[in-house]
DNA sequence: GTCTATACAAAGATAGAC
DNA sequence: GTCTATCTTTGTATAGAC
């Protein structure tokens, strides 16, 4: 599928990142994955916080277009936060994998500081969705009881990112669905 | 302080697992922390499997001792539940630290099977916990809004788990803050 | 219970040929 | 851009003396 050797590695490692930690992948294991040897991928990844920085960027990047697609095509900020809720249940490949995200902000220590700087933009990034969509969600009624769009966004952030660690340990999705069910009981539209 | 060596190299494994991870630290490190050579370590601790599940199995029993004390000491299920989000935020160290379930399960891959039976329990028995105290919370007044006790349990613990991950990536306890302050905002007595 | 010494494997990374 | 070969460090763990 991945046209070019580069693309074939991100993909990879990002798998393999998001399953068992930034720790628990190595270049052998992206090697034997890819079909070359490991020294080859210094060619692309001089570095393995190279390679951290890069997987990053193009989740941040690929993420923030997901959910700017989210806001175009669902109209109601119910809908949306729903939409959003899917996508976190979903990167947990029933218990078996997490979001980039939280699998990075789970090993601060073994990333450069360029990576955890990304993180809070990313997570700035998604605040800022969120806190729009749940004033969209307070305006049309279909978010029920929101007085505080901030607040709640952090909130909602928290419990999407503890709800797949939870999950993830026990490799049981039902704990995501459980902690889930109070926020996603509040939504309708 | 510590009478044994045992307790030291719990002491020592406790706080640089919640630092630095399970994967973060060695043998090597607990050796030069508490004085002692690293072959010593595997008289106490054959192996490091062997330590995670002692310093579960303490921090669960003492988490355990916590909470029923606070449970004797607070007379309402708003200051029950206060009392637990303080234990979380004091735990963070200042966004340096995690608690022990937090940081082991954001790396159960390296964890025996055995710890993760053991968190699972953990976490069963807090939201046991967290269940009555919304309960209590219910009907004394002092959580408001209150209407499914069991979903307000499970919300809870992600949030406090999902904002200590948060704060621990930036280095930043107002992440936790944020993230807590819409639960705290329906607390009182 | 602690030590020295050592085994063994895996990790990230580099040099230089092709 | 990929290869072979190698370096260096670090990790867990064991053997056997004291």
């Amino acid at each position: 599928m991945p046209a070019d050797t580069k693309t074939a590695l991100l993909n990879s490692a990002e798998r393999a990142a998001r399953a068992r930690g930034f720790d628990g992948f190595s270049y052998a294991d992206l090697a034997t994955d890819v079909g070359i040897r490991k020294a080859s991928i210094h060619h692309h990844f001089p570095s393995k916080a190279n390679l951290s920085v890069a997987l990053m960027r193009r989740y941040a990047e690929a993420f923030e277009t997901e959910i700017l697609r989210i806001h175009e095509e669902k109209t109601s900020g119910g809908a949306r936060l729903l939409a959003l809720i899917d996508i976190y249940r979903e990167a947990l490949e029933n218990g078996k994998s997490l979001c980039l995200c939280v699998s990075f902000s789970s090993s601060p220590e073994s990333l450069p500081p360029e990576v955890i700087a990304q993180i809070r933009q990313f997570r700035a990034m998604l605040i800022g969705w969120l806190t729009k969509t749940f004033e969209a969600g307070q305006t049309d009624g279909s978010i029920a009881g929101v007085a505080h769009p901030e607040l709640e966004s952090a909130a909602a952030l928290a419990v999407l990112e503890g709800a797949q660690l939870a999950a993830r340990a026990e490799e049981d999705v039902v704990l995501f669905d459980m902690a889930l069910k109070l926020l996603k009981g509040r939504l309708s539209g």
